[in-house]
DNA sequence: TGTACATCAGTGAACGCGCGTTCACTGATGTAC
DNA sequence: TGTACATCAGTGAACGCGCGTTCACTGATGTAC
């Protein structure tokens, strides 16, 4: 059989099943490691094609990893509209948001876990696409935030500010569910749901303290 | 000259010279990358010796990088002690302890920048060193808590969880203040003082609360 | 103090290997007529 | 519908290079007597 056989669809199609095997390859082969040590090399290999088909679909493993970026937040923004969906109920926002990044992380652990490691170690240009990224669902929080009840009247710098300190809280809880041992899930969540409600209490108190 | 005249000392001294310029030379060269993508040659050759010479002082990369992640905790423990040499005056102890923070992420910009990246992307070795290093800083903090007024009656694991949540966020910060331009940094500065009030502000609030 | 020997940080050649990138190519798919 | 040509995803050989690691070595320093 030759490969059109095996591989049936018009030749967009089948470009288009390659790419998503190279961006699914990187993905699998940075997971121990990090982008910037992965070579093009390897992830033709993975995927089955010689090492110059690469070209046909990304210009470096950089460019890749951009590719990367767009998709992994594709799937943080899925979670987000998630989270917003519960709708502004105070009460349980915290757990009912907390379960939907738990359930996220598993679902999509592998776009998670390339967004930490790549966050602090990966190419320049890709770590300052995460960051803006980052940056950009921050604004969004802080939107949310302005229709908690308490908080209404905050100037939007002080939006930004907290939005900021929920974001990097969260972010750190991520990167604690996804470096847990089976066992120690409940326990990070746990503590996830106190801080959580100690930043929200501290807001709320923190224009009357000073 | 031989290479012994020109470096003076005995052949211990020397020896132990050689060792600081490789550790050096790693912090240089990994700042931008990681150090699962730094070569032992690379490292050798920026030290002026031969390739084979690197195995004189360390049996690997993942190994200096071990001894790198002991040396730039002696930095963060170092800060952690010029932190708490201001005592528990509640009033600043937030301003005093950030600008202990941006003093020492300044004159130790290397470690932390080395820190900041391997916790995430380092060999798994590495990563592992520093997740326990920085349990056992939490702990610690932990301690430090435990004599602020009004907290005293909490139990321990409430100020683990108090702790890691402050952990985690002047993490955020040191790494912003990292990545940040020039003219940045004086507004990271002053978001972090708020968070951090938030922060303690909840935590005083929170017993009451549930 | 002088001599003979041990130690050992650093040397340099050599190895096989995987790397990114170039180039001319193949042959199935797509398209114009 | 059939034919002739264009497109282009994937091929395979070749390149020079840096990699980690081996090995036997050198010669200054250290030590025992």
């Amino acid at each position: 059989m030759t490969e059109a056989e095996l591989r049936p669809g018009s030749r967009g199609e089948r470009k288009e099943r390659t790419r998503r095997a190279i961006l699914d390859a990187a993905l699998e082969l940075s997971r121990d490691g990090t982008l910037a040590a992965l070579s093009l090399r390897q992830v033709a290999k993975h995927v089955g094609i010689v090492p110059t088909a690469f070209y046909r679909h990304f210009e470096s493993i950089d460019q890749l990893g951009l590719a990367l970026v767009d998709e992994s937040f594709v799937s943080l923004r899925a979670m987000l509209r998630d989270v917003r969906r519960n709708g502004p109920a105070f009460e349980d926002i915290i757990d009912s948001s907390l379960q939907v990044l738990v359930e996220h992380v598993h679902a999509q652990r592998d776009h998670f876990l390339f967004i930490a490691r790549e966050r602090a170690a990966g190419p320049l240009v890709v770590r300052e696409a995460i960051a803006h990224e980052i940056e950009l669902c921050e604004r969004e929080l802080a939107m949310d935030l302005a229709r908690i009840p308490g908080i209404e009247p905050w100037s939007s710098e002080d939006l930004q500010v907290l939005s900021n300190l929920i974001v990097s809280q969260v972010v750190a809880t991520a990167e604690r569910i996804l470096a847990s041992r089976p066992g120690a899930e409940a326990q990070i969540v746990d503590r996830a749901r106190t801080q959580l409600r100690m930043v929200l209490i501290g807001a709320l108190n923190w224009r009357s303290a000073r």
